[in-house]
RNA sequence: GGUCGCGUAGCUCAGCUGGAUAGAGCAUCUGCCUUCUAAGCAGACGGUCAUAGGUUCGAAUCCUAUCGCGAUCACCA
């Protein structure tokens, strides 16, 4: 189509310039609809704006010329303001021949003069397994990073570890306590678990704990910060800010635990990172950076010592940026993360923040503030904010025990892809480990389609009973079209790539154009941090390649240049869904 | 209460900078497996695009107001 309207506009400009004094660069196109005439549609009726004319007459004009000075448009329509083209066959034949001798159609090749865009996401806390809520926001920054390297941007995929302060300790009080020595290799657990499991620990004895100091006559507010526990794990965070050795030992062990079990979610995930970032390095950096505000007078000190950004000019609140005691609070620690990963990328373009939608006002703050201070890239920073992943009973809540593990939600997935294979009776003489690998692919393709088709800024209900669908508009149903491709291709054997003209059916045209618009959509895509645009596009495709090629032989034909022009075409589908899928991090199995 | 986001078929969602009669999937119903994989294909049914105004050749899309749902407004992260 862009193709197409690239080829069209400077004609139709020129042609504008010598009969109607009008320079107009820009028009509007539209594919042409089924019951009508025609491959593409220029509406006439926005040009009405600059020329004053009868669209009807306008349009048959245009179309006139169009026909008259280019071989590849054969025939024009006007109905109302629209204007119908008829492209020659030819030009698709060209157009896919183009496709096919680009391996990496519709990716722009990386560009140096751009800079490098930061991608951050996942951004954990050290004391819990993650859930369903990272996992969409490891899929969306993920594939959101992916979509900017298509787009030419060198990018680099970045974390923050949430890794410093009270919750942290909690688990330490709790394995130093009740854990006994126990290890993961003790006990076969992944460590993020075994930690998650003392965190709930301390929660539940903390809990006994109040409730005997009530008994004892203590009111609630009393028992609370008196139980021993939670005094235990006030101690251990002074301690860890000071510096001591056991403490400071014990949580870098912990921690080693965790993130050892992390990478095993993130690699059956399919994600990965290029650098990370510790709030326990960069939050003395913030500090810093506030005492500088401090001097600019862009900050002010209260009596109690606290220090607060005054942002009511701007429609906002007061901003706490220190507590009375000095430490930091979360908004320290992110404007040193920002500073310190622009010390660390002097040639940042931009930087996306992938976070949910309860930190809206977080972030608008902290862009503020740090704009305020006087830092140009601030304008460049942006928040990918998106929904969060509801429940049917609610909201996740690690309390009341209805959060959905990352890890077992991917068996879960992966299990019924199993399942639903083996009543299909499909894949026969395949092994074990082959069909194994396979049921990971397509439980994994199924979660992260569902998650990913949808538009970043909706919340999603997710129903774990009647977990996600395989067939329709799926993930399954694009690895499952692609399969077949690849299975045709195999009996295709070799074929020559060089396809003559030859007479192309409407449906193929169709297919053609729908890969055409490809480069555009990732364009369009980085553009809207929209990974949504990308799947859409993957399955409309594939509903075009199916509801075609699911009628017609391919292989049978009699005649040879058919038969090598559909192969081929065959060929650039599978292509360009790779390139697609691979953005998202679909994996495209070879059968199914 | 202030601010931000969302509201499209019974359900889950598309709908690009305004364009022709608003599109898919699921569910329900009807056909299609001895010819490359039926996780599929062809078709039927299903809509006051939350509501009311406005902008114009033309609005699901832009503006205003109202209603409903959610988030947020901490010396939490």
């Amino acid at each position: 189509m862009k193709a197409l309207a690239d080829q069209l506009s400077p004609v139709i400009t020129d042609y504008l310039i010598a009969n109607y004094q009008n320079d107009i660069a820009q028009f509007e196109y539209q594919a042409t609809r089924k019951e009508f005439e025609g491959d593409i549609t220029l509406v006439v009726f926005s040009l009405l704006r600059h020329i004053k004319a009868n669209p009807v007459t306008l349009g048959e004009a245009i179309g006139a010329h169009l026909v008259n000075t280019l071989s590849w448009v054969t025939d024009f329509n006007v109905v109302k303001g629209f204007l119908n083209l008829s492209i020659a066959d030819g030009f698709y034949v060209e157009q896919l021949n183009a496709i096919a001798s680009n391996d990496q159609y519709g990716h722009q090749p990386l560009d140096k003069t751009k800079g490098v865009a930061l991608v951050e996401y996942s951004s954990p806390n050290t004391n819990k397994p993650l859930h369903l809520g990272h996992i969409r926001n490891n899929l969306l920054g993920f594939s959101v990073a992916n979509i900017l390297a298509a787009s030419g941007q060198k990018v680099v995929k970045t974390q923050i570890i949430n890794d410093r302060g009270i919750h942290i300790c909690k688990s330490m009080v709790a394995w130093e306590k009740f854990g006994q020595g126990e290890t993961p290799e003790s006990t076969g657990l992944k460590g993020d678990k075994l930690v998650g499991n003392y965190y709930v620990r301390f929660d539940k004895e903390y809990k006994q704990e109040i409730a005997n100091l009530m008994k004892e006559g203590l009111s609630e507010d009393e028992a609370k910060i008196n139980a021993p526990l939670f005094k235990a794990a006030q101690t251990m965070l002074r301690d860890w800010e000071a510096g001591k050795t056991e403490v400071v030992q014990l949580w870098k062990k912990m921690n080693s635990w965790v993130y050892k079990g992390f990478d095993v979610t993130y690699r059956n995930l399919g994600v990965a990172f290029d650098s990370y970032y510790y709030e326990s390095d960069t939050y003395l950096l913030g500090k810093t950076l506030v005492e500088e505000g401090l001097e600019k007078n862009i900050l002010f000190k209260k009596e109690d010592g606290s220090v607060w950004i005054d942002l009511t000019d701007e429609g906002l609140d007061e901003k706490l940026l220190l507590r009375s005691d000095g430490t930091a609070v979360y908004m320290t620690q992110d404007l040193g993360t920002a500073l310190q990963r622009y010390k660390d990328n002097p040639s940042m373009s931009g930087m996306v923040y992938t976070v949910g939608n309860e930190q809206d006002y977080h972030f608008k703050v902290l862009f503020l503030i740090l704009k305020k201070l006087g830092f140009t890239w601030a304008d460049s920073l942006y928040h990918l904010s998106y929904g969060m992943v509801d429940l049917p009973h609610g909201k996740m809540k690690s309390r009341e025990g209805t959060v959905v593990d990352a890890d077992d939600l991917m068996v879960e997935m992966s299990t019924t892809a199993g399942k639903i294979a083996e009543e299909l009776g499909k894949l026969e003489g395949m092994t074990n480990e082959e069909k194994k690998s396979l049921y990971h692919t397509i439980g994994l393709g199924a979660l992260k389609y569902f998650i990913l088709k949808v538009d970043p800024k909706k919340r999603i209900l997710f129903d774990p009973e009647s977990s996600v669908d395989f067939t329709g508009n799926t993930g399954p149903f694009i690895q499952y079209t692609y399969a077949r491709i690849q299975s045709i291709l195999r009996k295709a054997g070799e074929r020559k790539t060089n396809t003559q003209t030859t007479s192309i059916q409407e449906r193929e045209k169709e297919i053609i154009k729908h890969l055409l618009e490809y480069p555009t959509v990732v364009q369009q895509a980085a553009k809207q941090y929209s990974p949504a645009l990308i799947a859409n596009y993957s399955y409309d495709l594939v509903k075009l390649f199916n509801s075609f090629y699911q009628n017609i032989s391919i292989l049978g034909e009699e005649d040879q240049a058919k038969t090598n022009f559909r192969i081929q075409l065959c060929q650039e589908v599978a292509k360009v869904l790779e390139q697609s899928t691979g953005l998202l991090g679909i994996q495209l199995p070879q059968r199914m």
